[in-house]
Formats: structure tokens, sequence, C-alpha cells
DNA sequence: TTCAGGTGTATTTTT
DNA sequence: TACACCTGAA
């Protein structure tokens, strides 16, 4: 038996819960979801004999796929094999890699990113002739994108098709889909496009990989969309070994079609599952779950866990009105180091924002003070220059067809592409990839680009070794190509910015990349109607709901202390703005509050902002 | 092939 | 304000 005497009874019951019953555990923020899972897949092998590879863990980073299998592995010890898991993404991958070919997927396709698929649909406005500036090719991606992801094909979204931009969105999506079947390139959308359709058109398939995996669990299921529901759909129905966890109030990926209805539709297409809702909190102090439930509560369209918690009631929630976006930094920065004499780390901060332009004055406020801070989200490795460069001499040698990697290998040089060509003969493709990898830089020269006296150089050399590193790790150069693409690497060089020990530093990121982590302290910056709730938003429910949901997460990310501040002008983009006060400050229970800045603090702040008894927005500062 | 200068655009970004 | 991208000239 797994051990199980560290969950609470609720939790316990999720893990132990039969196992051909299909369950879906809606689990609140800090309520130890992922522990939960991993539990489950751990006695589903030990204690039910379960075939460890038939168990089929599912989430959406590689990261928490990771961790999810690592986590199972320590619970079943040495003496047993890992489960399988992975994103829905290097799923369909390993799918379609091994049955593809039944619906016509090559097994050396290419995976086309986003700029790949940017690029693919600009080629494709050129052959119809249509002016990119009129139509950017980024907004026509996001509509394709949009109807891959609920599963709606070219021939279908034409017969829908309403209206000039709609219309020119179906032309160009046929041929973009033309032109990827001419590159044999799928897109991250096709991935699980392709998955679906093979598993629905070919039976054969589908009874093998249902016999392959007959145990699914899914993290994160408010994040699925529709492709993804249907594919975790077609591989229980059957078999009914489903379990999934999810929490509508941590739903924040609906604009990339992420539907948190999924879980409600669950239980139509699985008539027979079970909820089980773990809503006792580990993490936040009871004054942060209080404020954190006001803010959701005020959701009306989805089921909410009304979270409580055990731990002290903690410190109140801080508020601060700052002059100016600068103001707010020394904020930060005087609090930071205030406390840190009283034995609080730097790594116990985080400072929370909803876009990323807003890091830049807490950057210039850390520097100037020399306080180290890690910054999140810069640009990824695999799309850096000189990676995308390498992999996509890479990539033509595995697939001649794909005409986007070979104009860009044509931009760094056409003369290098030739020799590369002319090479191709005496390269064995199916030698180890590291081995491929060295010969590409020996015959194109492409080291020769950069000078090693040269500071930017020297980093991007450093990225080509780390490249050649992940190189080694795979043996077939296109399995290498098609899993690296779907793959995060921690990037060490250029985010942190100080001499100072870097391992005690603080985190700066936006809001969406804080979810399913924690700190002991968190800064929620930007507090303004039109920054946070974002002014996109403004106009719909749907998408207010969704800020508000973002709120939630935000403030959930704390175990200790939680910091809202807001500025009464800002410099946003060149501009100076005077936001009213975010709308979720007012949510905050005046109780939980202690305001920190002395020039209003005769006033409750309530008094000056909130819905007035008509329900209409009101704000008056009093100066 | 390279580079300077003009232009357009700026929400979030798991893969 | 800032920077990615495009264009055209050298």
């Amino acid at each position: 038996m797994i051990h199980i005497g560290d969950l609470n009874p609720i939790q316990q019951r999720a893990v132990l819960f039969e196992k051909d019953r299909p369950l879906m555990i809606l689990a609140g923020a800090g309520s130890g979801k992922t522990k939960v899972l991993t539990y489950r897949a751990a006695h589903l092998i030990k204690d039910e004999g379960v075939n460890p590879s038939s168990v089929l863990l599912l989430t959406f980073t590689n990261k928490a796929a990771g961790e999810m299998l690592s986590r199972v592995q320590t619970l079943l010890e040495t003496n047993y094999s890992s489960p399988t898991g992975g994103t829905f993404h290097s799923f369909s991958v390993r799918i379609l890699r091994k049955f593809g070919l039944a619906v016509g997927v090559p097994i050396s396709f290419s995976v086309f990113d986003e700029n790949d698929q940017i690029e693919t649909i600009k080629r494709a406005m050129q052959v119809l002739g249509v002016d990119q500036k009129a139509m950017r090719p980024a907004s026509i991606l996001n509509s394709i994108s949009d109807a891959k992801n609920n599963l709606i094909g070219e021939k279908e979204y034409a017969s829908y098709a309403k209206g000039s931009f709609q219309e020119t969105v179906a032309k160009v999506y046929t041929v973009y889909q033309n032109l990827l079947r001419q590159y044999s390139g799928l897109d991250f959308d096709d991935l699980l496009l392709k998955t679906v359709k093979l598993l629905k058109e070919d039976e054969n398939t589908l009874n093998r990989v249902r016999e392959l995996f007959p145990y699914v669990l899914v993290d994160e299921y408010q994040d699925t969309n529709k492709a993804q529901y249907e594919l975790t759909k077609l591989l229980a129905i059957k078999s009914h070994h489903l379990t999934v966890v999810g929490d509508a109030s941590q739903a924040i990926y609906s604009w990339r079609g992420a539907d948190y209805k999924n879980l409600q539709y669950l239980k139509r297409d699985f008539p027979e599952i079970i909820t089980i809702n773990l809503e006792q909190n580990y993490r936040s102090s009871q004054n942060i779950l209080m404020a954190a439930n006001e803010v959701i509560e005020k959701n009306k369209n989805h089921p909410i866990l009304r979270l409580w918690t055990n731990n002290e009631q903690g410190e109140k929630i801080a508020i601060f009105q700052a002059e100016s976006e600068i103001d707010e930094a020394q904020y930060i920065l005087k609090e930071v180091k205030g406390n840190s004499r009283k034995g609080v780390q730097l790594s116990d901060y985080a400072v929370l924002y909803r876009t990323n332009a807003q890091s830049r004055v807490v950057e210039e406020a850390f520097l100037h003070d020399g306080i180290p801070y890690i910054l999140f989200g810069g640009t990824r490795f695999y799309e850096r220059k000189e990676v995308k460069d390498i992999l996509s001499y890479l990539r033509i040698l595995v697939n001649p067809e794909d005409e986007v990697s070979r104009k860009r290998a044509e931009k760094i040089g056409k003369g290098r592409v030739k020799k590369l060509e002319e090479s191709r003969t005496g390269i064995d493709l199916q030698s180890n990839s590291i081995s491929i990898l060295d010969q590409v830089l020996r015959i194109t020269g492409y080291l020769d680009l950069y000078d090693t006296n040269n500071e930017e150089d020297m980093a991007r050399i450093e990225n080509i070794k780390e490249l050649r590193s992940v190189a080694t790790e795979f043996s077939d150069l296109s399995e290498f190509l098609q899993q690296i693409t779907l793959t995060e690497k921690e990037s060490r060089s250029g985010n942190t910015r100080s001499s100072v020990d870097e391992r005690d530093a603080v985190t700066l990121m936006t809001l969406h990349s804080a979810k399913g982590l924690e700190f002991r302290r968190i800064f929620m910056v930007g507090m303004e109607e039109g920054l946070f709730p974002h002014s996109r938003a403004l106009l719909s429910t749907e998408e207010m709901e969704e800020e508000r949901r973002l709120c939630y997460v935000g403030m959930t990310r704390a175990k200790d202390k939680l910091y809202l501040s807001y500025a009464l002008r800002r410099l946003y983009f060149g501009q100076r703005n005077s936001n009213p006060p975010s709308r979720f400050l007012a949510d905050v229970p005046e109780e939980l509050i202690e305001v920190k800045n002395k020039i209003r603090q005769t006033r409750h702040i309530s008094e000056q902002w909130g819905f007035d008894e008509n329900g209409n927005w009101k704000w008056s500062p009093d100066d």
C-alpha cells in the first residue's frame, strides 16, 4: 500500500476512489491537487496492480508533466517503471509518429511554432494577394487557431464564414493548410487536431491506443480546449478510467481556446462521474483566503469552491496608493529592504503584474538599489535566433519540403545552404542527433558568424552549446526536432541581472505565469481600471470574469502577506494616464485591509470608490 | 548581404 | 516610450 497518512480524509477518498469509475476532482488553489493526482496514479500502480506504462498522465506544460512523473516515481520507489506522461501536444506527437500515416501524416513532419505559422500565413496571403497591411497576419492566424482549437477544419470554416474578414480568413485558412501539407508541417494546433481525427477515423488505431493507455489522468482540466476534451473523451469513454483535476475559478486561458465548461460537459459525456471537492487550503493565511474568496464570489458563470484553512489568520492585506508608477516601485523596494532585516528572504517575494511592460519600472528600481531579481518571460530558448537558425538547417535535412526553414536558412546565407545540400548524401540521418548537429555546424560554418570576443555573441555560442547538450538526449534526429519545439527550457543567460548572490532574488512575472506557484509575500501592482482589469475586458462580462479569476489566482499565490497597489498617475506606452483604482480592490472587505500610505488614511478607501447604489462604477479621489 | 531609417503596434502566451 | 519588422539603397 502506498502511504496516505499525510492526506486529509477527502484527499484520501479521491486517491483511493474506485479505479473503474470516472472521477472529477475540483481542487481549489493550494488544496494539494497535484499531490492527490500523483498519489492516485501511484495507488493505481502499486495497490491496484495496474501496469505503470498503462497510466497516462496529461498536463499542459512540460515542467508540470516532469514534476508529476518524478513525484509518482518517488511514491513508487525503485522497482517500478515510470508511468507515461507529458503534455497533450507531446503525447499527440508520439501518437502521430507511430500511427499518423493512416491520416496522411508523414513520420518526419516538422512541428511549426508560432513564428513558422506566421511565416506560412504570410506566404498564403501573398499567394492570394491579400494586403498584409490591411489585415494583420497575426490576427488571421488567431482566427485560424481558434477554429482549429474547436476542431473546425478549413472547409467547415468556409461554410460558416460571414463578413469580409471571416471570408478572407477562410481563403487564407485553405491555402495555409495546403502549404502546411506541402511543407510536411503540422502546427501546434494540428498536433491535437490530427490526433483527434486519427482516433476518430481509424478504429484500429483507436483500439490500439486505448489498449496502450487504459488509465487516463488529466491535470488542470479547466484549461482544456475542445480538441483536448475530445481527445480525453476518445481515450476514456469506453473504459471509464478517467480522473481529471481542475478548478473553474483558475481558468485564465480562454483566449487560447481553453474552456472551463469542459468540466461540466464531462458530466454529460460521463453520466456516472463522481465529483469530489477539495476545499481545504494549505497555503494561505485566513485573511488572504477570505479576501480572495470575496473577489471570486462575484463571478456568476462558473462554480466556485469555498476555500477554508486551518492556517493562522495572518497579516492584513496591504493596500498602497502610489502617486505614480515610480512611487509604486519605490514602495516595493522600501518594503523589501525593510523586511530583509527581519529575516525575510528576497526569494520570498514575487511582484505580479498584468502586462509585461509593467516590469520595467520595477526592474529599474531594483537595479538602481542593487536588489537582485529574476525576470520571468524573456525570449524563450527555442525562439532565440541562433537556436532557430540551427534548427532550420536540421529541419531541411530531415524534411526537405519544409520551405519555412529553408527560407530562414537562406536568409543566413544562400552559400551555406548550398554547401549543406551538397553534403546531404554524406550525412547519415540515422546517426545520433548530436553527431549530425556537429556536422551541420562544420559544413555550414555557422559558428564563424559569431565573434568570440563579443559578449553578446558569446551568449549565443553558449546557447548553441546548450542545444548540443539537449541533442545528446535524443538519438533520433527527427524525434529530437519534433519534441524540442514543444519544450520550454529554462534559459539561464540574460535573466538574472545582478552581481549579488544569484540564488536569493525577488521574482518578477505576469499574473498568468504565476499560476501554480506560491510565494510567502506577493505584490500585485497596477491594480487600476483599464490595466487590471485590462481595458480590453471592460466591455464583456465573460472577459471581466476571466480578469477576476486572474486576480483570484494572483491573490491565492500568497502564503503570508499580500500587497495590492495602484498609482494615481501612470506612464504607460508613453502616455500619462489617471486610472481609477481597480474594482477588485473594492471587493476586499474593509476589515481585512490595512492602508499603507499616509495621505488618505483618514478615509476608508471603499468610500472613495466602488459601485454606487445603482450598480454604476464610481470613483471620487478627494483632491 | 547589410544596415539605416521609417512604420506600426503594444494583454495575457502552457505547446 | 520601445522595439520588431519591413524596405530600399549601398
